[in-house]
RNA sequence: GUCCUGUUCGUCUAGUGGCCUAGGACACUGGCCUUUCACGCCGGCAACACGGGUUCGAUUCCCGUACAGGACGCCA
């Protein structure tokens, strides 16, 4: 048999980063055992759902490269299957009417809490005689409920969490289609999954609690009980869950952020799950050496700093060629026009080894994108355009002026300025080469100035240094 | 409150009774490299929640305590 699993995200906002890992973690999980992955649209909250999130969480899987092996379903298309399997349930009597109003439910709740027991319900409709229910179908509305065990325990393997078993009275009589005829949560799943087949289960933990009545949902119906791997969930800085109300950001929050998806992955499946020493896994990898057993069971904080150490390792060894759709990305939400291709592939090496993000490299890098780098970064002009540095400086222009176009080259470039540092008695290179980096880059820190003039070539190199001659000569 | 789960450096983790004076990574930090930034290299800091067992021997097994998280809807 297949193994099939699925991942069945509510569309009621974004892919968050704890979504985002679930969906991982089943991807891996189904790609490890060549089995398949599904996705499934919890669309049944007419409230909350929405077609932005839907498309929200497509693009999210897309952009991480989690493309699921069929066409996702959608839940809110199977409400008949559901109402069907609760009439089923109601027929061979493992269901039953319940004419409870809310007030006596919320009474009921308020009774308990007080009475520092678990909240559930009392089973009142289940004690109601055939005429008692005849009178009451007359004019109230009902709900179904799931005729619960009162005795006993259902226990399952859990593949993350080990057995685990629950008693029956812990359970109540979950309500299984609202008194507006639509099917509930529980229902929706059990039917759900059963009828995609699905036999892996791999969810958040916060889903335990609901595990054992889905249980007992299909052993009522007579479906086979899917394996289930419960994993602990994502927490934020503060220790609590992550959530959408709660500290998490969308994963296309990420990509805005100038992180590339490979990290975000790398990133995610190092949280709950690793394999020895290794830090780094490529997504083919992690399908390989992924196995859902060795999944720890404690909830993990997520933390970003390492995550920008793995996109900038990400970003050190990607080729030129990967990085140009995300410089074009970013270059356009800095407000920046479009280079030509050439150039943007000639210049990214110079800053994919230096950068951790991709904004990053579109900020350090601006310079080789526009026209003029005036005006100056105010400190980094203040420290090194002074009027003491202008006759080195001015020097140094007049012999790269002079210098023969043919011997426009790095080390040529090189030599030229230690010579003039020698020459003018400078205590460094830095003396010289602040400034120059400042004429060329409008800003102290920046790639090699030397790969810098080459790149630029040798006319806008020497337009960048005489205006900033210029520019020394006004303030001074 | 009840039930479920967890607890190794600040963070992510290795560790399945002796290999542990507890390993790696990020972060932080000292140094080297260097024209800046970054990379790289060398070094440092820093943890088995607590208390009982079991055992010749517990980070590893059992129990309890504390703390943390999750679940307790006609939400999903």
């Amino acid at each position: 048999m297949t193994m099939r699993t699925r991942f069945a995200p509510s569309p009621t906002g974004f892919l968050h980063i704890g979504g985002a890992r679930t969906a991982l973690f089943c991807y891996l999980h189904a790609r490890h055992s060549g089995g398949v992955w599904a996705l499934r649209i919890e669309d049944t909250d007419g409230e909350r759902s929405n077609q932005a999130a839907v498309d929200a969480i497509f693009a999210g899987l897309d952009w991480l490269g989690l493309t699921p092996d069929e066409p996702p379903v959608w839940q809110s298309a199977n409400v008949a299957r559901h109402l069907a399997a609760a009439e089923q349930l109601l027929a061979t009597g493992r269901a039953y009417r319940c004419y409870c109003s809310r007030e006596r439910l919320d009474a009921l709740r308020e009774q308990q809490r007080q009475a520092q027991i678990k909240p559930r319900y009392d089973g009142h409709c289940l004690r109601l005689t055939a005429s008692d229910t005849a009178a009451l179908a007359a004019d109230q509305p009902s709900v179904i409920r799931f005729k619960t065990p009162t005795t006993g325990e259902v226990m399952w393997q859990d593949w993350i969490q080990g057995p685990i078993r629950i008693q029956n009275e812990e359970l109540d009589d979950l309500v299984l289609v609202r008194s507006d005829g639509t099917p509930t949560y529980n229902l929706a799943v059990v039917v759900d999954d059963h009828d995609m087949e699905i036999n892996h289960i791999i969810r958040g933990e916060d889903h335990i609690s609901n595990t054992p009545r889905q249980i007992h949902l299909f052993q009522a119906l007579g479906w086979p009980v899917p394996e289930y791997a419960h994993m602990p969930l994502l927490h934020g800085p503060d220790g609590a869950k992550l959530s959408k109300r709660h500290g998490a950001v969308s994963v296309l929050q990420y990509r805005d952020d100038g992180f590339l998806p490979e990290a975000v992955n790398n990133y995610l499946v190092r949280l709950g799950w690793s394999h020895g020493d290794q830090e780094i896994f490529s997504l083919s990898e992690m399908v390989e050496l992924f196995d859902v057993r060795q999944v720890g069971r404690s909830a993990t904080i997520f933390n970003g700093s390492k995550l920008l150490w793995l996109n900038g390792h990400y970003l050190r060894q990607a080729t030129p060629q990967r990085l140009v759709p995300e410089m074009l990305y970013q270059l356009q939400r800095a407000g920046i026009p479009e280079p030509q291709r050439d150039w943007l592939l000639a210049v990214i090496p110079s800053l994919q080894q230096r950068c951790k993000t991709v904004v990053e490299m579109v900020e350090v890098g601006r310079f080789y994108f526009v026209d003029s780098v005036q005006p100056y970064h105010e400190a980094a002009a203040a420290k090194h355009l002074t009027a003491a540095i202008l006759p080195a400086l001015t020097d140094l222009v007049e012999q790269l002026t002079q210098l023969p176009p043919s011997a426009w080259q790095a080390a040529d470039l090189e030599q030229l300025v230690r010579q003039v540092v020698a020459a003018q008695a400078l205590k460094g290179m830095g003396q010289l080469a602040q400034p120059l980096r400042v004429a060329l880059t409008g800003r102290d820190t920046s790639p090699s100035i030397f790969e810098i003039m080459v790149l630029l070539g040798r006319e806008r190199s020497l337009a960048r240094m005489h205006s900033c001659l210029v520019w020394m000569t006004q303030i001074s």
